[in-house]
DNA sequence: ACCTGAACACCGTTCAAGT
DNA sequence: ACCTGAACACCGTTCAAGT
């Protein structure tokens, strides 16, 4: 114990990480301002500077806080013996994280100034499931081009649906079902064809 | 001829939206401010007032441009006998466009209050050279879900690269081919499985 | 050791005043 | 009819002053 400095802290890093990122889900990035990170933790505008260095570290936590809850919802304990069942469990997964954290999802991808944007690594890494999966699937040769294609797809089809993209009706759900069968259809076909 | 009135204009609506895309591309979205806008044309801030009715109108003017833009780019004219010819040459026009146009097209995707984004019915007519491919190639039932997992994909992949999400190296052209020619044959194989 | 109000530079926007 | 400087509200950020 040595709560008897002269001014005990009122707040913490992970509170205003918190309170960023729930701001931000709930009414966007512009509207994550260091005025009303602060107010929301209970201080001034200009004591969170006690605790981070700007406003530009600020999102770049709270991006990295959203990738680590987006790596541990697809992570695979344990695998199972098919690759395929792994690989649709995973995508699932990643479709059902990003309309639960729209907000926050598009962080990682966003053109945002880079000392803004999370670690490019680190976004990269949420990959590893699928390059996982796909080694067992199609083998070492395009195990890393079938995830990127699988990769690829995912994100651009739950961008495509979080941006209002997909206008001409139809059930979305079965739409991203077919995406997954086409593509784990395409990359044994186009693997198997291209070892020959 | 009126060219007699009290102060003749000394910019127009198209200087200022291109001037405006100039800087986006060359400085990014936050480098768009009215002043710096009006600085290139050659007026002051408030003289935009006169064009347009705020700066998320500018934003919005400025996306519909690249909207357009690359619509050009991807009209197929003439088709080819060969939907699956025809699917690459757009998706190979599709990947040029992004890596010319990188913040342009980020524009179109990005996370922005309504009122800047674009108007989704635009971005989604993007998908037409495609949808009109599939229907040869995978006919009328699946046209459109063989469509989406081709433009999800398309766009994905482009994003990704962008966002500097592909960090295991490798060939990004190759990896680009590999996809396509996997989803056109996982869409051919999925819509035929799911025909019988 | 932490918090705050005041202050500064910058931005979007309005408006009265100029030509 | 169009353009401008001045002004206002808001934001990120700094800093001297408080406890």
């Amino acid at each position: 114990m040595v709560g008897v400095s002269p001014a005990p802290a009122r707040t913490s890093n992970e509170a205003i990480v918190a309170a960023a990122r729930r701001i931000l889900e709930s009414d966007g990035l512009a509207a994550v301002t260091m005025r009303s990170v602060a107010e929301a933790v209970g201080v001034r505008g200009p004591s969170l500077y006690k605790r981070v260095p700007d406003r530009a570290a600020l999102i770049r936590a709270v991006g990295a806080s959203v990738v680590t809850d987006l790596a541990e919802a697809l992570a695979l304990v344990p695998e199972t013996e098919d690759a395929r069942i792994d690989i649709r469990v995973v995508s699932a997964r990643y479709r059902t994280f990003v309309l639960r954290n729209p907000n926050g999802y598009r962080l990682l991808f966003d053109d945002l100034p880079p000392a803004e944007a999370p670690d490019p690594g680190a976004v990269a890494a949420l990959g590893e499931p699928i390059v996982g999966a796909m080694l067992r699937l199609v083998g070492p040769r395009h195990a890393l081009e079938a995830a990127r294609t699988m990769t690829a797809w995912a994100h651009g089809f739950v961008s495509m649906e979080l941006a209002g993209a997909f206008r001409l009706g139809g059930d979305l759900e079965a739409a991203y079902a077919f995406g997954i069968e086409a593509i784990l259809a395409g990359v044994s076909a186009s693997a198997t064809r291209s070892s020959r």
